[in-house]
DNA sequence: GCAAGGTC
């Protein structure tokens, strides 16, 4: 008997093998794909590893003219399945394994999509050789026991719980390819930068556009606030009237004419806490992304330097939801290999507790554990952002493993010429984990020793008009954590989809800004079709998924009534195709100004030339032929201010998570796309 | 050339 075991991964496909096989396994190549095969119980067994889906969805070519066909045909057309380019030469192995092997073990990981994949292997292989029988491994971790209780164990594909999955695909494909073409053709972007619609990327773009709004719209509020310095033993420190806000400007000018020029004050009362910190719990990727953006690398770097890692050994699968370790992981061994690393004696002192007890967060699942370094510890030197990501997920780790940390807080209470004045002191007292996760510890603010009816000196006693700030902007990381909530996107798309508002030109800068097209965009999708904008579509599409994969619904229903739904959005965005395309035009056209042409004075736009590639023109052509390259990848935004060196227009360009200044006038000192730019941030 | 989801 020969068995086709089929993975979602080579990673994983390896890691099964050495398992069953007891490290038996012999590793053959198929030009790039490895196959590992091995004896076992009389039977030959050859393992293969996808890469994820090999299959995709597409409509038939004669769909495939933007402008031939109307978008509103795309609603109710059958898509047809296509090998995926990057799956050709996996595939071609599956189908020669199909030919030689006498039945079929589906091993893909155990969850919706991992089903799906598994389904579309056997497509492919039952194309060949109709007549293979088929068994379903399901473990939920690549231990031993789950492993090996899963292959003495086979059991039947969920076929019910692919096609849950298989319905998503039909439904973000009608709406994402109908509505791309729509909202693209209204607003004259077709082409190379055409404009995009999509389930979770357009609720992810609502969520920035909205916060812009919020922003916008917000009307500051006076307030004034009464501070001042005291001092006890030559120690200043910092005191506030107890009222902190007057929101009336009357009631604190009163109170700082009583207190004005005041030189003394007594202490009334000393409050001391102590408040226990808890170290973190263990890394998912949405966290791990969070903090890296914190430190300035953005999302989609961060995800890329995490893989890069995790496919060179030194940290584990950067892709996971869940934050609570396994058993099986061997924490001391860790430990004890990063004792090697630049953070060795930070990994010894963790070693040398008594106990090693790991905290564990909400979320757990069986897929994959926490992010953590590997066993392997990484003893070479890498570029900058590679080893600060190590190092954050090393420090990560360790704290995971730390005991608490405590801060004290003292809250001094004054009387200043009767008036209540407020101190406060803070001391982190044990650092705890703060040791090893150091990253925005709070800073000690230091107080003299007081003691109840001290008398201490005053001055500096000053009243201060502020204002109310808006809410902060979402930066990348919060963005993540939002979609996390709100259940847009996975743990693997997240990144990608922001990564994509900007190449599509909706986002700029970081913090990201909405563009004036990605806002027109948002509005126009906000006022007619609602629903393509809103998180609600995926939750609702989540339980009926559900419903298909417990076999309570069929998938012809979902889709059905997911197309009339879209087929109604479409009339209504069709009636005003004119006004929508028409304020997205407007827009774009704001958005490609690139200031004053430093010839004649008109503005330059950024253009195409006929093969597709972007440059900067001037708006006088044909009576002024100045013109500049521009960088053809990456979102570029113009800073709207001329050369300090030879004033032509200055543009700012974000290209993977990297924003960068230049000038776009070649052999301008400062740029010129020519060369390097100079200024980076 | 459209989406989102796997994986690299």
């Amino acid at each position: 008997m020969d068995s086709l075991v089929i993975c979602e991964k080579n990673d994983a496909a390896k890691r099964i093998s050495n398992i069953i096989s007891k490290n038996m396994a012999k590793t053959t190549k198929y030009g790039k794909v490895p196959v590992y095969t091995f004896q076992k119980g009389g039977d030959h067994f050859h393992v293969l590893g996808l890469r994820g889906h090999i299959l995709e969805l597409d409509y038939p070519p004669a769909y495939s003219q933007w402008f031939r066909v109307s978008p509103s045909e795309l609603i109710w057309v059958d898509p047809i399945k296509k090998t995926s380019k990057s799956a050709t030469g996996i595939v071609k192995v599956l189908k020669d394994l199909a030919q030689i092997c006498d039945n079929v073990i589906i091993a893909t990981d155990f969850d919706r999509e991992g089903e799906l994949i598994g389904t579309e292997s056997l497509e492919v292989v039952h194309a060949i050789n109709p007549d293979l029988p088929v068994k379903r491994a399901k473990f939920s971790a690549l231990t031993d026991t789950e492993v090996n209780g899963a292959f003495e164990n086979l059991t039947q594909m969920d076929y019910n719980l692919s096609k849950a999955a298989h319905s998503r695909q039909l439904v973000d494909l009608a709406w994402g390819a109908t509505l791309t073409r729509f909202i693209s053709i209204a607003s004259g972007k077709v082409g190379k930068d055409f404009l995009s619609v999509g389930r979770v990327q357009s609720p992810t773009l609502a969520l920035i556009v909205d916060r812009e709004k919020e922003i916008k719209a917000f009307v500051p509020k006076p307030y004034w606030t009464i501070t001042g310095m005291a001092s006890k033993d030559k120690l200043d420190f910092k005191i506030s009237h107890a009222n902190d806000r007057f929101w009336e400007e009357a009631e604190a000018k009163k109170a700082h004419k009583i207190v004005d020029g005041a030189s003394k004050g007594t202490v009334t009362s000393v409050e001391v806490k102590t408040k226990t910190d808890k170290p973190p719990v263990p890394y998912n990727t949405t966290s791990f992304l969070k903090d890296a953006a914190r430190l300035g690398i953005s999302v989609a770097q961060a995800m890329r330097i995490a893989e890069d890692l995790y496919t060179n050994g030194w940290i584990s699968y950067p892709r996971t939801d869940n934050t609570v370790y396994p058993k099986s992981l061997d924490i001391k061994k860790i430990l004890q290999n990063l004792s090697k690393t630049d953070m060795g004696d930070l990994a010894k002192e963790v070693l040398a507790q008594d106990k090693l007890v790991p905290t564990r967060g909400k979320k757990e699942t069986t897929d994959h554990p926490p992010i953590h370094p590997s066993e392997e510890p990484l003893t070479e030197r890498l570029e900058r952002n590679h080893m600060a990501v190590y190092e954050l997920v090393v420090r990560r780790f360790l704290a995971t493993l730390a005991p608490n940390a405590q801060t004290q807080t003292t809250k001094v209470k004054l009387d200043v010429k009767g008036e209540k004045f407020n101190g406060t002191g803070q001391k982190l007292v044990v650092a705890g984990w703060r040791k090893y996760f150091h990253y925005y510890n709070p800073k000690d603010i230091e107080l003299p020793e007081l003691a109840q009816s001290d008398e201490v000196d005053v001055k500096d006693v000053d009243l201060t008009r502020k204002e109310t700030e808006p809410p902060r902007r979402l930066g990348q990381g919060a963005l993540i954590q939002k979609m996390d909530e709100l259940g847009l996107g996975t743990k693997s798309t997240r990144h990608e989809i922001i990564q994509k508002l900007y190449n599509r030109g909706y986002l700029e800068s970081s913090p990201p800004k909405p563009t004036l097209s990605g806002t027109a965009v948002t509005e126009a999708l906000e006022e007619f079709a609602q629903t393509i904008t809103e998180p609600e579509m995926t939750s609702t599409l989540e339980k009926d998924m559900d419903l298909i994969a417990d076999g309570k619904q069929e998938l012809e229903v979902l889709v059905k009534e997911s197309q009339q739904m879209l087929e109604g959005i479409y009339k209504a965005l069709d009636k005003n195709k004119a006004q929508i395309g028409g304020r997205i035009k407007e827009a774009l056209r704001e958005q490609n100004r690139l200031g004053k042409c430093e010839t004649c004075g008109k503005e330059m736009v950024i253009r195409r030339s006929r093969k597709g590639k972007r440059f900067a023109g001037c708006g006088g052509f044909p009576r002024c032929r100045n013109t500049h390259p521009l960088p053809q990848r990456g979102v570029i935004k113009s800073l709207m201010e001329e050369c300090a060196e030879c004033k032509a227009p200055t543009i700012e360009i974000t290209m993977r998570g990297k924003t960068t200044q230049m000038c776009i006038r070649m052999g301008c000192p400062l740029g010129g796309t020519g060369g390097k730019a100079k200024k980076e941030d």
